[in-house]
DNA sequence: GTCTATTTATTCGGTCGATTGACGAATCAA
DNA sequence: TTGATTCGTCAATCGACCGAATAAATAGAC
């Protein structure tokens, strides 16, 4: 229980040989001294300088020793637990979910329950509660929290960070959400849309490893589209990128409706399924779930509503492609992710697309959104001891307005 | 005339003095030591082993004293012409564009001729031979431009660098452009897409300057997309971002001409334009210009083409606009940027996105490749000569396959 | 059992680069 | 002419790195 942080001002080339010696422990977990000589390709005695350091900080602690080689063994270390934690919380209209994570991006725990649906301030002291009771049954006190990143249905201005659009849950928006929760639990939070969390999520531990131009388009209550180009996420100027509901397809964008909450959301959301299976004259129904497992069933009428949404879906997808040629489309949410319906919009954007793309559907499904939430903590908290800042960017191009070189 | 480069391996932290030296340089030109010492909060020691190594490299020059101030004048520097050119350019259907700069930035010359039209090899040999010329007339010998980037129409492979479709230049695929290119300027030639590089230059010298988030909507022959995101150009996977020409907008997305060329480029290309106002029985014209010309002197038919081209147009605004949230539109290409096309463009667009986005036409025009070219290439020396690598880099998370703890 | 080869980790100079403070040089103002 | 001010250099010091030498610990050969 050292008292952490503290990093008592390193030079420029000390810090980037901490992050390079913190790099190799994320990766190449128990490791020696010696072997982390020589993969930083650092000398021995600048590392064990600053294991010396690490060990001092808690960053790090010794795990065994090695055996079976020939010469001395060497000692093992490993990133220490105690070196911080990090909390991911997803909140949705239904379920909220909360896991907590270690420095090493160990997943220590998870917990969910229903949305207190009372909305607002009840919701915040709920998101406390269910975070503390985390953090204490895991022997971690809130206080050893150090980042909290929580998605929220909704546009979250990139800028100010406040929710501006959360049609789904009551009374969050007009809150300070940041600030209240920020209050309550004892440590900066940064709020995220949804879908792009559950994006990084995929692209941290699910379907989409390792790739660095994902498009995940995901069909739930709503639809909604993340992008990650270049290997970053893109928030759009006013963190609206990806609110493809607007899309001009499926009907007249001039219509009423359309300009409200969006043409391809009024026919491919949730609502708009189920309305369009009503109009057909299907039985009665209350979600659209139920449409998909009737069309399942064999319900002809069901069936072509379905079809209909993978075509809408599907151009929805080829826009996007033609867009930002992405290597990987995911599918995901509680509708995309169906493998029966990402088969058809696969089928349908073939007839499309000149150019296929690989598809995948989401792996972590309801987990995304706050596995996502962890890798955005996770990477706050290791900027903040290990970051390189303004060192990091690119050389900015000199302005037009050149003055002259005068003799 | 010193022989220039030879750095002669620099520790990282002297690179990263001297880069923020350079950067100083690039944004305050005629500078003396001591200022540079307080913007760069480098100590006035420093700055003179950096200066003195820049004067031998032949990088910076003086220019002059301070006078009128109390005390001691000071000697001016600035980016000596001598430090290294970079060459921009811009190969049309129509017209070849090449543009010469310094390592400052400063637009050195520039030259244009009509394109080669028998194509492929012929057209190269015309590319090196204006390059040649443009270069000696600018006392600067061939040998001394390090870095070349070329406009070029189609697919550039963001792999391979090489162009995979330019359907508008004969002979230019299955051509190893940029090896014989290489070979016939010495330098190394990187290839980018035309409407990229148009992008890129309205964002350093033209209407787009220090905005992050840019989308640019080029018409004139065909139909593209440039994004510039996040602040970097996005190419996609393959290269194909921005290729709208097949967005699903226009007509049946299903249809033979629009598999093969694109629906919208079906209606909004040139082609489509010229081919939509003889179907509506208009008069005989052989280019879009006309039509367009003879909309603006009365022509009720071309009105009326017009004005739906502004509307296909609109809508592939806001397709764009909901996907990828830009701060600023530019309407660009040889249609796209006449002013009462623009206008027409940004009526449609109120009707349609539910967030109004500032729009505004280019204003480097015909100039915009061959700008951005030169940005790019300029950039790729600034690289070269002041590049921290993967010293930059993100800190990458660590992969979900954690070997746990083990005591 | 002993010895040797091998590997780990620490100690000891040496170098590089940055900073600090002092100082001479150059200039303006009174 | 003198004083104030600013520029640029010199000398000393400090932090961080590396390479070499050395001590320590171990597996395997004999």
């Amino acid at each position: 229980m050292t008292t952490l942080p503290a990093p008592p001002i390193a030079s420029v080339t000390r810090q980037l040989s901490r992050r390079s010696v913190f790099e190799a422990l994320l990766h190449r977990s128990p490791i020696s001294r010696a072997e982390l000589a020589k993969v930083t390709s650092l000398s021995k005695q600048t590392m064990s300088e600053v294991i010396d350091a690490f060990l001092q900080q808690g960053l790090v602690r010794p795990v065994g020793r090695t055996s079976g080689n020939v010469g001395r063994t060497a000692v093992l270390y490993e990133l220490s637990p105690e070196g911080g934690h990090v909390l991911g919380i997803d909140l949705g209209a239904r379920r909220l979910t909360v896991a907590l994570a270690d420095i090493a991006g160990r997943v220590l725990a998870e917990a969910d329950e229903a949305t207190d649906s009372r909305g607002g301030a009840w919701m915040l002291d709920q998101i406390a509660r269910l975070s503390d009771r985390l953090a204490r049954d895991n022997h971690t006190h809130p206080s050893r929290i150090r980042s909290i990143v929580m998605a929220t249905p909704g546009v979250v201005n990139p800028k100010s960070g406040a929710i501006e659009m959360a049609p789904n849950i009551t009374g969050l928006d007009h809150l300070n959400v940041v600030g209240l929760l920020g209050e309550k639990l004892g440590s900066p939070v940064i709020l995220e849309n949804d879908i792009n969390l559950a994006l990084l999520g995929e692209i941290w531990h699910g379907c989409a490893q390792n790739v660095d131009n994902v498009a995940y388009l995901a069909l739930g209550s709503g639809v909604g589209l993340g992008l990650y180009v270049n290997g970053r996420l893109v928030r759009g100027e006013n963190g609206a990128a990806g609110e493809i509901g607007y899309l001009p397809i499926g009907g007249d964008p001039l219509k009423a409706e359309c300009r409200v909450q969006g043409c391809l959301e009024y026919e491919v959301g949730a609502t708009g399924v189920v309305r369009r299976y009503r109009e057909a004259g299907g039985s009665d129904v209350d979600s659209e779930r139920q449409v998909f497992e009737q069309a399942q069933a064999g319900d002809p009428i069901a069936a072509s509503v379905v079809d209909e949404t993978a075509r809408l879906t599907a151009l929805a997808a080829a826009t996007v492609i033609a867009t930002v040629d992405p290597q990987v489309l995911v599918l995901g949410g509680s509708v995309g992710a169906r493998p029966d319906f990402a088969d058809k919009v696969a089928r349908e954007l073939l007839k499309l697309s000149p150019r296929p793309v690989e598809i995948r559907t989401s792996t972590l499904n309801r987990r995304a959104g706050v596995v996502g939430a962890l890798s955005v903590a996770l990477r706050r908290l290791h900027d903040e001891f290990f970051g390189v800042a303004e060192l990091a960017s690119v050389l900015p191009l000199p302005p037009p307005a050149q003055r002259s070189a005068r003799q």
